[in-house]
RNA sequence: GGAGGCAUAGCUCAGUUGGUUAGAGUGCAUGCUUGACAUGCAUGAGGUCGUUGGUUCGAUUCCAACUGUCUCCACCA
């Protein structure tokens, strides 16, 4: 044994959690090697952003990832696990901004474009070295000899092949499109990039006159500020208390402009006044009606949403200053009708909480729809599954009303968009390489100053990161991946557009399934967030439990897409299962003699052993199948219940007197089968523990088997070593240890306080002279005898108890401890139970429907049950009789 | 407005194709310094599985409606 590691006295995970991740680093077990022709299972990492640090969210991602990976590779796949981080562009650049003027009250334009940069990509350096030390903590066996950043080199190279194919292909266009503005960005946003949320606000009801006439016209309007960009005003063709305005003239208040009423069936009948001021420069629908009817868009607002030249005297007012000032004004000069107050959902910034304004300006486009049809197709006909299946609906959802994407993004860090115009001759270039000359004219270029939307740089990561546009090793290798684990909070930003650029770029697929999990919310269900101030540092917890509480405590009861609540008691939970398995694991160590691990004959096997590895193999069975379905939470709880209700609590108590016989074969037995079990539960829980498996693992004789438990083969079911005779006959006895249990715990009676057991049984094999032992350590026998039946002798005299089982009737003979008036109400209440159970099994199996209809497993199973009740009730009877005696 | 989730023990949650006397963790109660573990051991109390219907021999499980709750999408000036 002296080879082998020792196990410290305690459970103290902080003294071998990093030696032993450094020590897989070195060995390099997470690096594949790709020539290897074992099937392949890869995951691409969703890539963090570089902004800050990991929270909860990200550790259960990656928990649940690395339990799948190692999985895997414990079976023998070619896994890899390629890690990597995203540049996030607008969120990355808002955090450099911000310690910019709070450290040095600079702006990005005080230092220039190209200085920002640098400080950006410090940052970048910064934070990405913490990610990866934060990964490292949580045991994640990623191949970092892959790493990769969304924004290197390479990927960067994917993002210009990709935007100038599309553009090629006609998919990419530039457009004055009216599009999401951040004031506070200053850039364009994604219409995914924008959140909802409701805000008080009024309808102001403002009179527009009508040229020519007296009356005026009644317009209501939740902004009066965008009147200054009015070009008409519509309403619906089919109104007839509205109709006859179409033609007529309108005067805009304050302004004086004349705007045309137009026929316009956007217009709903019955809303408002029926009657919509149209502002295409400043509201997405008044954009598509001003299209239609050819309107002249005069944007109102400069990039900051303060007030432009068409504001006239409020030029230079913030847009709700001047709101409020032109409010004013419209009431001084009778143009106010009324204010009504009105809830409405406002667009905010989902970065910065900044109210978006709509406005037209010239951005980059992807023409999604005809990229969106194959990959609508991919999850219909099954090629890409989403798990929990529901999902997939989310997914049609979004896919299915798809507007084209706004890519461009006025901000500096991130991909500049490779379009070069030259201001000579007007022409624009989109092209693979930079140029500095145009190619029609000989003139100076200028790049475009806009960057890609960091997503569209995501989109492309399940290749990218393998080296497309190059047909390297890894891509043929690796791709597609095998699943994607990730968050249902990004399936629009992400998933979908992964699928779409996948689908276009490869051909093929970029993974097969989207194993979708929900958010880690607070003890309360509340959502971890910065302004709340409810996270909880990932690393903070490893510190106070160590990394496998955590990765226990994130994947135990959680099931696939749903939420889980995140708290101290639960660490508390997982922290004690280890510390569980730890002790368990240094009392079977404590007890060896043996150098190796051989599972002994079966014919030299007790029942107890058979038990044991009955109890084991089906536990395999249980783990692999969940493991193989993505219920990850199924296969820790079974993992879970094995190692403490069924070793520790049973079968390491069960073995202790033959492990206290020194140098007998029973011994020698008993430690092989320990240990082998032992080893065997190890490699199920090391993808979900691998810190502790690989500690205890290094502890005990693992023979000739792999050096490192986490290269070791996962275990495989083997029917042959279920013993269903023996397992059955052992359950008899631990029922009838329960039994006495429960007796002598009913009359208070201490274990210390030992008494003779007598077993009346017909299953005289179970209670073999072997299992007595089981009875004085685990029942407080004193002794133990079993017998098809005993004399009155026997069983009266000591005024024993009668305990009916279903495989035998027990008399404890405890004297003065029993009070036979108790006895005799305890076995009143029992006799009434059965009776009542026998009852509704009798209703049961007279019911002609259940009999003919249900399958005969099930009515055979009941009519057993029924059987079986009806002979304890018979038990009960008898000793009620001699009580009554 | 459209779509979806959730509703099971005091609390947090499992429940794998409809048939168990409905489970776990935690909390609570009672008794234990049983030589790995008090981060432990033993035992127990606690649930008409949100409401009402439907399908079925049989529903916590499938269907519909309702109530409560959460989320996503769209957004009407």
């Amino acid at each position: 044994m002296d080879r082998y590691n020792e196990l410290s006295k305690t459970y103290t995970p902080s003294e071998f959690e990093d030696r032993i991740y450094q020590n897989w680093c070195e060995k390099g077990y997470f690096t594949p090697d790709v020539t290897n022709d074992a099937e392949h299972f890869s995951i691409v990492i969703p890539p963090p952003n570089v902004t800050g640090q990991l929270h909860m969210g990200h550790a259960l991602d990656e928990t649940l990832q690395d339990i799948l990976v190692r999985y895997k590779r414990m079976q023998g796949f070619n896994t890899l696990w390629l890690p990597g981080t995203d540049h996030a562009g607008i969120a990355t650049q808002i955090k450099v901004e911000e310690r910019l003027r709070e450290e040095e009250g600079l702006t990005r334009y005080d230092l220039g474009r190209e200085a920002f940069l640098e400080r950006v990509w410090a940052w970048k350096d910064k934070y990405e070295a913490r990610i990866t030390g934060q990964l490292k903590k949580l045991g994640t066996s990623c191949d970092w000899s892959r790493q990769r950043f969304t924004f290197d080199e390479g990927c960067s190279r994917a993002v210009r092949e990709v935007f100038v194919g599309l553009y090629e292909k006609g998919l990419i266009y530039r457009g004055h499109r009216i599009i999401n503005w951040c004031p506070r960005c200053l850039t364009a946003l994604s219409d995914a990039e924008v959140e909802y949320k409701d805000q008080p606000g009024s309808f102001w009801h403002i009179k527009y006159p009508i040229k020519g006439e007296d009356g005026y016209v009644e317009i209501a309007t939740t902004r009066p500020e965008t009147m200054f960009g009015d070009t008409a005003v519509a309403v619906n063709p089919e109104d007839e208390a509205m109709k006859h305005l179409i033609g007529k003239t309108l005067i805009l208040p304050l302004v004086g402009r004349e705007i045309p009423v137009i026929a316009d069936d956007y217009v709903e009948i019955g809303f408002g006044t029926g009657c919509v001021k149209i502002t295409p420069a400043h509201d997405p629908n008044d954009f598509l009606v001003g299209q239609r009817h050819s309107l002249e868009q005069i944007k109102v607002m400069n990039d900051d949403a303060t007030m432009n030249a068409h504001a006239g005297k409020y030029e230079g007012m913030d847009r709700y200053a001047c709101r409020k000032a032109l409010v004013a004004d419209l009431e001084a000069e009778g143009y106010l009708v009324k204010v009504v107050p009105h809830e409405h959902n406002v667009g905010v910034c989902y970065r910065c909480g900044t109210t978006v304004e709509p406005i037209t300006s010239d951005q980059w486009f992807v023409k999604m729809k005809p990229l969106a049809e194959p990959a609508i197709k991919a999850v219909e006909d099954g090629t890409i599954r989403f798990i929990p299946e529901r999902f997939s609906k989310n997914y049609f959802n979004w896919m299915n009303n798809i507007l084209d994407w706004c890519i461009s993004r006025q901000l500096w860090w991130g991909h500049r968009i490779p379009a070069f115009y030259c201001d000579a001759c007007g022409e624009m270039t989109v092209c693979r390489e930079d140029i500095e000359v145009c190619p029609k004219c000989g003139g100076k270029v200028r790049q475009d100053e806009d960057v890609l939307d960091t997503w569209f740089s995501s989109a492309l990561w399940p290749f990218s990161t393998m080296g497309w546009p190059e047909n390297t090793a890894d891509l043929q290798k690796y791709y597609p991946t095998s699943v994607l684990v990730t968050g249902y909070d990004i399936i629009t930003f992400w998933v979908s557009r992964m699928i779409v650029s996948g689908l276009e770029q490869m051909g093929r697929e970029p993974f097969h399934t989207v194993f979708i999990h929900g958010l880690v919310r607070d003890a309360q269900g509340r959502k971890m967030s910065k302004s709340l101030g409810n996270g909880i540092d990932p690393l903070e917890v490893i510190e106070k439990y160590g990394a496998d509480a955590l990765r226990f405590a994130l994947s135990t009861g959680n099931s696939p897409g749903n939420d889980m609540r995140f708290s101290d008691e639960k660490m508390e939970a997982a922290r004690n299962f280890a510390n569980k398995l730890w002790n368990a694991s240094r009392f079977v160590r404590m007890n060896l003699t043996i150098d190796r691990v051989e599972l002994p004959d079966a014919s030299k096997l007790s029942m107890e052993d058979k038990w044991i590895l009955t109890a084991y193999e089906k536990t395999v069975a249980t783990v692999v199948n969940a493991l193989d379905h993505f219920e990850v939470g199924v296969a820790l709880a079974s993992i879970y219940e094995f190692i403490w209700d069924v070793y520790c609590d049973w079968y390491i108590e069960l073995t202790k007197s033959r492990l206290a016989e020194k140098d007998t074969e029973g011994n020698l037995v008993a430690q092989n089968v320990l240990c082998y079990v032992l080893l065997g539960t190890l490699k199920l829980l090391h993808p979900f523990m691998p810190f502790i498996t690989e500690e205890i693992y290094g502890a005990l004789p693992h023979g000739e088997d792999a050096e490192s438990i986490m290269i070791a083969r996962y275990p495989v079911h083997d029917e042959s070593l279920e013993f269903a005779k023996e397992s059955a006959e052992l359950d008899r006895v631990i029922a009838v240890i329960k039994a006495i249990r429960l007796r002598r715990n009913e009359m208070n009676v201490p274990p210390s306080r030992k008494a003779k057991v007598y077993i009346v049984t017909k299953y005289e094999e179970s209670f073999a002279p072997s299992t007595h032992a089981f009875f004085a350590r685990l029942a407080s026998a004193s002794e133990t005898a079993v017998a098809a039946s005993f004399g009155e002798d026997v069983v009266s005299a000591d005024n024993a108890v009668q305990i009916v089982t279903d495989s035998a009737t027990v008399y404890l003979p405890l004297a003065d401890l029993v009070d036979m008036e108790k006895e005799k109400a305890r076995l009143e209440g029992e006799s009434k139970k059965l009776t009542d159970e026998i009852a509704r099994l009798e209703k049961k199996l007279s019911n002609e429907g259940f009999v003919a209809k249900a399958p005969a497993a099930v009515v055979d199973a009941e009519r057993a049950k029924l059987a079986k009740y009806q002979e304890n009730l018979d038990g009960v009877k008898a000793a009620l009789a001699k009580l009554k005696a």
